[in-house]
DNA sequence: CCTCCACCGGAACGTGAGGAGT
DNA sequence: ACTCCTCACGTTCCGGTGGAGG
């Protein structure tokens, strides 16, 4: 045993890797130039100009699906606006912020984490909110600059609508040279719809919107960073090609072709093949939709877990339709069998929703007339991924 | 055309954890 | 030690509703 292991690593370290440079294909990773994206840099610099003269912008509104491109976009103008202002020293500050990774979801938590990006130590709990807005505001006072808050997936703090309106209407109060932006990027079109309109009235004002990338142009994006982190001919021609077109096929998401070829090099470099072939491109689709679906599973709280157990064994017998009220029993009962205290049926309805906007079921509101109204669940995976999901969740709920 | 089922979903409120300030 | 914050997660209460069956 130890001497295999050894080995193992011994061959590992020896075997020469696919890779010469892997962060090139992260998500985040920021080329030195965004390719396809011409017109919106040029769009968003001329918007963002200004500021170098110490000049008043409007917020702006960035639109587009995943993968498309906003975030690199909108760092790559903002860090190179930053370099021009230090060469020229006006004083212009950016902060970005990603809401959905940092938790981002309420007014206090908007406020402290911009206050933080200054500088100043606000706790994440126990202070009244008013007063972190007063210490905020006396720190943007005081810095007399021009601070670019750039919110990125702002679409996710729906509660914090009024943070929003807080960074606008302290505009209104700053009384040094000080002035803030908004940059919100959102992969919801209708975010500014569903937003409050006494907010959308103060934060209103350019709206960029971003298409997603073609096939080709996926292709010269992968064939960019492939450069970066691969040896020469270490793709076997056509893989490239592969995953843009997968890509393209749902939204035109760079985001998802990066992970193909990475995904796909992983799986070539773990079988000891020298190159990376379509094959590999295959395999690395079906494991990103297992991986990421089992992930969210896995995560997901126990009573949520429990409520999608329900669902699919009320599936597998036939005959039961799958609506809330039939969920909710079966749901109790499988709460006593395990020892859960079952919640309200109330509840249980929400959680049916979550489970509806993770993806994993869909539920759709129907009339059967004289015999009520209730949501009507389908399973909108495939059974290969139903068995899969069902193996966790008796792994998770029935275990120790 | 009206009724009435079986839920939907908004709103207010409760609880308990994490913390600040005095 | 005590009061006052935020916030996640639930509960209680309740008005609202599409359409099959009378």
């Amino acid at each position: 045993m130890q001497t295999n292991l050894n080995e193992l690593f011994q061959n590992f370290i020896e075997k020469p890797s696919l890779f010469t440079k892997k962060e090139a294909l992260s998500p985040t990773y920021l080329p030195s130039t965004p390719l396809h994206r011409e017109k919106q840099i040029k769009q968003l610099g001329t918007i963002l100009a200004p500021t170098l003269r110490n000049e008043h912008i409007s917020n702006i509104m960035i639109f587009g699906w995943t993968g498309v491109g906003k975030t690199a976009v909108t760092k790559f103008v903002v860090n190179g606006l930053s370099t021009m202002a230090e060469k020229i020293s006006a004083p212009i500050e950016t902060i970005y912020i990603n809401c959905k990774m940092e938790k981002i979801n309420t007014e206090y938590r908007l406020l402290a984490r911009v206050a933080e990006e200054l500088g100043e130590k606000v706790p994440m709990t126990g202070l009244p909110t008013d007063r972190v807005y007063r210490t905020l505001f006396k720190t943007i006072n005081r810095a007399s600059a021009h601070i670019i808050i750039i919110l990125d997936e702002i679409d996710s703090m729906d509660q914090a609508s009024e943070g929003l309106y807080d960074l606008t209407r302290i505009n209104y109060e700053l009384t040094s040279g000080a002035r803030t932006s908004i940059i919100g990027i959102s992969n919801d079109l209708n975010f500014i719809d569903s937003i409050d309109s006494r907010v959308k009235s103060s934060f209103s004002g350019e709206e960029l919107i971003f298409p997603p990338y073609n096939a080709i142009q996926l292709t010269d994006i992968l064939k960019q960073r492939a450069e970066e982190a691969f040896l020469p001919a270490t793709l076997q021609p056509g893989v490239i090609e592969k995953c843009a077109a997968l890509a393209a096929q749902e939204h035109g998401d760079a985001r998802r072709a990066l992970n193909l070829l990475r995904v796909a090099a992983e799986i070539a470099d773990r079988t000891g093949s020298e190159k990376i072939r379509e094959i590999h491109v295959q395999a690395a689709e079906e494991r990103i939709d297992t991986e990421s679906i089992s992930e969210v599973t896995r995560t997901l709280p126990k009573q949520t877990q429990t409520v999608l157990w329900s669902i699919f064994h009320l599936n597998e017998v036939k005959g039961e339709d799958l609506s809330t009220g039939n969920i909710y029993s079966h749901y109790s009962d499988t709460c006593r069998q395990i020892g859960l205290t079952p919640l309200t049926q109330r509840r249980v309805s929400d959680l049916i929703s979550e489970l509806d906007i993770l993806g994993i079921i869909t539920a759709k509101i129907i009339s059967k007339g004289r015999y009520g109204r209730t949501r009507e669940i389908s399973l909108s995976l495939g059974n290969k991924h139903i068995l899969k999901l069902n193996q966790i969740l008796s792994e998770e709920l029935f275990m120790e």
